[in-house]
DNA sequence: TAGGCGATGACCT
DNA sequence: GGTCATCGCCTAC
């Protein structure tokens, strides 16, 4: 079985630039969401909110969690290999990353002159960037000011996996990728609502 | 149209 | 470790 497209452009993206509003962020930890089969994700029910999930790839998804933090995603767009039909509409949350431009800005912004802290965490992350609901749709590959995605880096050397942070339904499938050695990653915690983690077999 | 939920984060013990 | 603020969406009626 392939990789999916989604989990390759997470991995893609760590390592890699976004710059926001004159901010500008190091992107160290993600997780992959993937199209209508992945019950976790917003695109497993098809409503006027996930609906730019379903549509161009590399668009900025902006959703406010808690009314009161914006989480920014990448969308991947359809993964022709892994479905026939072509509608598995992928994105990657932007869970943590570290702020390379604009640090000023990004401690006003957060309120915090903790660095580390700047972008941890994907409500954190927006904050610091000043991405909000009308940055919803941007296109992260156009050229020319605003929020967009930097050049490509070459693939980690290392990258660390494991279960995605605070999903109640499929909260087992280890599509969350980090980097190691990174203290702007944001710690795991469990849903509430997610069902009890299977017991591993044996101890590391 | 009303009610409930949630891909969070800060704070408290 | 646990609790809770707070509001945009989604679903049910």
């Amino acid at each position: 079985m392939s990789v999916p497209l989604v989990v390759l452009r997470a991995h893609g993206l760590l390592g890699r630039v976004l710059v926001g509003h004159e901010v500008s962020v190091r992107i160290t930890e993600v997780e992959a969401y993937g199209g209508a089969a992945d019950p976790a994700s917003h695109a497993a029910t098809r409503t006027a909110r996930s609906e730019i999930m379903h549509g161009e790839p590399w668009r900025l998804y902006v959703y406010r969690s808690y009314g009161l933090h914006s989480c920014a995603n990448v969308v991947t767009g359809p993964d022709p290999a892994g479905d026939p039909a072509g509608d598995t509409a992928g994105a990657v949350l932007l869970r943590a990353g570290v702020v390379v431009h604009g640090v000023e800005l990004a401690r006003a912004r957060r309120g915090t002159t903790d660095d580390d802290r700047l972008a941890r965490g994907p409500g954190n992350l927006a904050s610091a960037l000043g991405l909000g609901l009308a940055d919803n749709g941007t296109d992260l590959l156009a050229p020319g000011p605003g929020v967009r995605l930097g050049p490509e880096v070459p693939a980690a050397r290392r990258v660390l996996s494991g279960p995605r942070v605070g999903v109640a339904r499929a909260a087992d499938v280890a599509w969350r990728f980090w980097l190691p050695d990174e203290p702007s990653v944001s710690a795991y915690r469990r849903s509430p609502r997610a069902p009890a983690a299977p017991r591993p077999r044996t101890v590391p």
